[in-house]
DNA sequence: GTTAAAATGTAGTTTTGTTACACAAATACT
DNA sequence: AGTATTTGTGTAACAAAACTACATTTTAAC
């Protein structure tokens, strides 16, 4: 159950003559339903409060007051309106929220699909990794240098590359204790799917950051797959890029705790060096 | 009204004793205080029905069910559980979800404090550029780059830099036509507001998406100022970059609504353009 | 130690939601 | 076409939940 205002206008056609009444009056204001008691609803809708309570029932709520709470739910839980696709008409108060709210959903998602026990093992291998070259092309290049500036900080070799022709010849002359991260949205990149098996021959550590069952995860030995509605954003690459910095944030996190609390120095000294480039805090 | 449970757990010490009894079980249990009837949340809290019902309307709330309501509200809307804050002994499944709700919180605080109508003047601001620099160090070199990845799209000549040399004689030979888009979470960045100070002094538009108030801020012709959360993430910078990222999009957008519907193939002939580099479809 | 103010609880009232049952409509079957 | 059966809807009684007014206790102030 994702939306529970989708859900009713997805059945909307195959209600009842009275349940029609009722799911016209929530989907009108779903706010006000929220607010009003089964009395006031009922004669809204002009049926019975029994109507109403069977309605409820009928879409997976204990009773009135419970489907209340899950309507509330759902029209706070980002996608605040069936579709948050951007229309050309949008103005500015219209489309600015829409663009937070798909990369809300986005994260919302991925979050509650992630396996965090395979997180666990690609944190393992970049703890043991000797060295860690980030890869990714367009939209991902920027990914992989993000990737790049937060992972210097554990003291394990780290750069990240954006041209093809390096990635496949740092591939070539990596091997074992080397492990090489690979960004890419859908999976089918062909360099970057050549370059991947490529280091996996030479024995190196391959992790890929991209779409499930696709080529890019076949090659990788680690693939965090992620299923990431990118359908909203038919024509500037938007969420899927956002998706995946947070997963290299989840990562990051994962190896700074790996390391311990005696490690918190460390970060605390590279965080501190910045001080004399700014302007002091009043 | 930002977060109920946040604010509960704020007002914890000034609160009564049967109010913090009362407190305590809701704390404890979010998800099931608005399950449960005010007399079985009074039985469990150990206080009288009344006590409860006084409680909620402390909070702002009509009345119980009001409270239960707004407290569901309050758990879908990202921060999940009262502290998103990683623990030293956080296990992968702990601190991945929190990581994400993180994110997530801080763009739901911007989607709710962004001023749309600033927006739209920025988008004005990018559409009549002749040319566009997007300027970042650090953590914000790669929002930069993003950016320029982004905004190339647009026919207008772009580039992102991230050498504060470069970034300053760029700015001394900008004049009127040339935007500079400075990036800094903190806006207290010296080299980058002497930058931004310079072009603006040859006349050209500074645009600034930075901390409210700061230095940068004030430098800037335009400035997007947004209160990100940053205290989270006090070792790594996490959620101020994605925020950046997102408000990118947003200029994005509002720049492709601006050129209309008879620019849509423009945008699509850059996407096939990848085609050929790709695998085909399953 | 007394008094006033604040906090908490008790009991009764009102509102709200639910259940059981009866009636009506629609469909299926002879 | 008429009857039986199922499905849908409403009425009314019931049960539960929430609220209010008031009494009692506790706390703090003088």
């Amino acid at each position: 159950m994702e939306n529970l205002l989708a859900t009713i206008s997805t059945a909307l056609p195959n209600l009842n003559k009275s349940e029609k009444k009722v799911a016209a009056v929530i989907l009108d204001d779903p706010e006000a339903s929220t607010q009003s008691s089964i009395a006031t609803l009922a004669a809204k809708a002009k049926v019975s409060e029994p109507s109403v309570n069977r309605f409820c029932k009928r879409f997976g709520a204990g009773g009135f007051p419970d489907f209340k709470l899950k309507l509330a739910k759902s029209l706070v839980s980002g996608v605040r309106y069936v579709s948050s696709a951007v229309e050309l008409e949008d103005s500015s108060d219209e489309f600015t929220p829409k663009i937070f709210n798909n990369s809300i959903h986005a994260l919302s998602l991925v979050r509650d699909s992630i396996n965090p026990a395979l997180v666990a093992r690609v944190v393992d291998q970049l703890v043991q990794a000797r060295r860690i070259y980030f890869f990714g092309l367009g939209t991902s290049a920027a990914v992989a240098t993000d990737a790049e500036y937060k992972f210097f900080r554990f003291n394990t070799p780290v750069s990240s590359h954006h041209d093809p022709l390096m990635q496949r010849m740092l591939a070539s002359a990596g091997g074992v204790g080397d492990l090489f991260f690979c960004i890419s949205h859908t999976g089918r990149t062909k360099t970057l799917i050549e370059t991947a098996q490529l280091a996996r021959e030479n024995g190196a550590t391959v992790v890929g950051l991209t779409a499930p069952n696709s080529a890019l995860s076949q090659t990788c030995q680690w693939a965090l797959e992620l299923d990431v509605p990118e359908d909203t954003d038919e024509y500037l690459p938007m969420t899927s890029r956002i998706v995946h910095l947070v997963v290299l944030d989840v990562l990051a996190t994962g190896v700074t705790l790996r390391k311990g609390e005696e490690f918190l120095p460390h970060l605390a000294r590279i965080k501190n060096s910045l001080k004399p480039t700014r302007l002091s805090q009043d």
